[in-house]
DNA sequence: AACAATTTGTTTGTTTATTGAACTTATCAT
DNA sequence: ATGATAAGTTCAATAAACAAACAAATTGTT
């Protein structure tokens, strides 16, 4: 418990309302962020001078020239400082990871990409992990607050709450405690979770759902990974793994599916279900992008194959929709061209198959990070709790 | 925007916090209350004094004479007064309403069943709902609080936030204002929702959820409805109109749903399904209970009939597993007996197919308050809303 | 029966962050 | 220059929690 409140409690939660506020809406002066607040210029005087005194914040000194609109002193604008820190992002892939070092908006400054070979051992690649997140903290410029954490965004069930993995299939680990490894290692706070909820996070947060309450992410890769913010809260469930709608049955006496269930959405829609797909069309075997080379050089059975996984997508999302009312889609892959079409297709399906959608249409489009949206995410992930006031979660019973 | 802290607000913090404490945990003493919160006992006691002259809380001045345990001056034991008010619950269906009146702790003092006729109109039907909660009023007893609210639970689409019914196809009810509408005639605080959201908040506040965060609530009539409650709040999406687990693809060739879409869920495990099925094989029309009445009779049709939809239950909230990762499934439905059997196979179809139980298994048992779920929950939604604390937004945009 | 020990609950003064109002600073228009 | 207006600061008042001392109630011990 303890939750409750006192004069510090208050104090950062103001200081907290105000930074965010400041966070997505530089510039802003001191009487703006009144209004918008309601806290008292007083008070927001005090908060400001805070801030600035820890480098969140700068004044535009240039007292710009701006000519114009109104008499009165002018307004000082206040920008939150990017630059105040930096923040690492982990994308471990099946057979590489990337460190990215960011500044405090996400912004990527560096990117160090490795791969994972086959007989690395999960040791042998947390020690390699370990020793890039070093070499990238001690490459990075100083500031004021250093590297505030690291965040890795991992292929599998992650446990996020107790910060382990439980099972990564694909990368064959299983129960690795990698925040605490980690942590032990950096001496930073570590957040781990699963890629597409870290990519749902980054690209609610900085990306194209800035601003929307409800967005579902979707990675479309050799599987379907999902996550989803509702009400800008990441839904996590009881331990933490929740978001596997990629395993969502589509047809109960479907084709059994690696993860022991039948008809998953996966087995229709992934980059996998598009390879195999057309390879049952052609007899050839081809990897996806050369499936999508194929389609846009007019190949009609990788266009049948394409446009069959986009089908089986919208039927998949016509039912998350049902289910969960998000405003917003994001579909992350790895297609070169043709996107533009899968997302139209995918759209058509959903508002015919949802009788939600006439009430509160979801709206369907391509991530903004793409390949980075995992390494992305995983900064931010860090991001949101640094930032994040105190919750009060009072009537917990 | 407005949820900065001052003074006031962490007052309301606290209080809120000792309240909700004594709600679900009755008796209490201070310096209990003191431990369990973190605030100093001199806080406590202010916030008591309050608490005590409002009479949400009652001192047990029988000093009780327990003996035993420890030296000391006795703790004075303190309760939640549920008679400190009522609240008004409804139950809407499509042919009858249901009027319940509760004490604060949703017990259910007196109630007022009612039915709708085919041929009264939706303004007959509010018309008489208005009566009958007006004399629901009156005839209650008088209390420090009096009636602080009316909750209504609707079979259909309803925007909780705006409290519109979008529309309910079973009532031939669309956009109806129901909250405007009440709020005016009653003069009090009105609150609506879906009848399986207001279900899983019942269920999950004071039934078989009881402090258990993650719950999946399914009412299985005609149709299927399910409320989702994941991390204490209830999943409403963009337009409060989240939770349509019931239309769900389950087969994507499969039959034509009243929804618009194919191979619902719904088509397969609700009500309808099972008297759809046992004509199917015999050739008779019966009512969903005679069908529950054959089978316990022996009739291996109507065994046949049950255990498929069962199985199909199964396969659905496996997927609804893997995607919200639940700790509990609570199952209210009509059956008479043989329920258990279905809870059963239900239970095993999921642990079969999703793969997410082994590492965090959900749970699956009847609800508590069976037919009274959604009066009982219409309730719950107005004491949730009453007794939530001020909750920061801070980090929003 | 008196008294120490112990635990509950209250009282009192201190601390701290917000508020509101007065005040200073900066800018434009006449 | 002067008045009007808006931005930002200063300062006393307020309110709620805290910490520590105190009062009350109970048991066990001499």
């Amino acid at each position: 418990m303890r939750a409750t409140g006192d004069q510090t409690y208050i104090k950062n939660l103001n200081r907290s309302i105000v930074l965010n506020l400041l966070r997505f809406n530089s510039p802003l002066s001191r009487v703006e962020i009144s209004r918008q607040t309601g806290l008292t210029k007083a008070t927001v005087s005090g908060i400001i001078e805070q801030l600035l005194q820890e480098q969140y914040v700068l004044e535009d000194s240039h007292v710009e020239p701006t000519g114009s609109t109104g008499v009165g002193r002018r307004p000082v604008p206040l920008r939150f400082n990017p630059s105040a820190g930096h923040v690492i992002g982990v994308d471990l892939g099946v057979d590489y990871f990337r460190v990215l070092v960011m500044d405090l908006s996400c912004k990527v400054l560096t990117t160090y990409d490795e791969t994972i070979g086959e007989s690395d051992s999960t040791d042998d690649a947390i020690r390699r992990m370990v020793d890039i997140i070093k070499l990238a903290i001690h490459a990075a410029n100083d500031t004021p607050l250093g590297v505030i954490g690291v965040g890795v965004g991992i292929p599998g069930l992650v446990d996020s709450n107790r910060g382990v993995i439980l099972n990564a299939p694909n990368l064959h680990w299983k129960d690795v405690s990698l925040r605490s490894i980690l942590e032990n290692e950096l001496r930073l706070p570590v957040f781990i979770d699963n890629e597409a909820n870290v990519g749902a996070i980054g690209e609610q947060l900085f990306g194209a759902g800035r601003g929307v309450s409800n967005v579902v992410f979707l990675s479309l890769g050799r599987g379907i990974g999902t996550g989803v913010i509702l009400n800008n809260h990441l839904i996590r469930g009881q331990a933490g793994i929740a978001g596997e709608f990629g395993h969502m049955t589509i047809d109960e006496n479907g084709p059994n599916c690696s993860c022991g269930n039948k008809g998953c959405l996966e087995l229709y829609a992934s980059e996998t279900a598009v390879i195999r797909h057309y390879h049952q069309l052609t007899n050839t075997t081809a990897s996806f992008k050369n499936v999508i080379r194929q389609m846009e050089k007019g190949d009609e059975n990788a266009k049948k194959a394409v446009e069959s996984a986009a089908h089986f997508l919208g039927v998949g999302l016509a039912s998350l929709v049902n289910a969960l009312n998000p405003a917003l889609i994001l579909i992350s892959s790895r297609f070169d061209s043709g996107e533009e079409n899968v997302i139209q297709r995918v759209s058509q399906v959903i508002s015919e198959r949802s009788f939600i959608a006439p009430y509160s249409p979801a709206r369907v489009q391509t991530s903004q990070f793409g390949s980075f949206s995992c390494g992305i995410g995983a900064g931010a992930l860090v991001l949101q709790a640094h930032f994040s006031g105190p919750d009060s979660q009072a009537y917990s019973s």
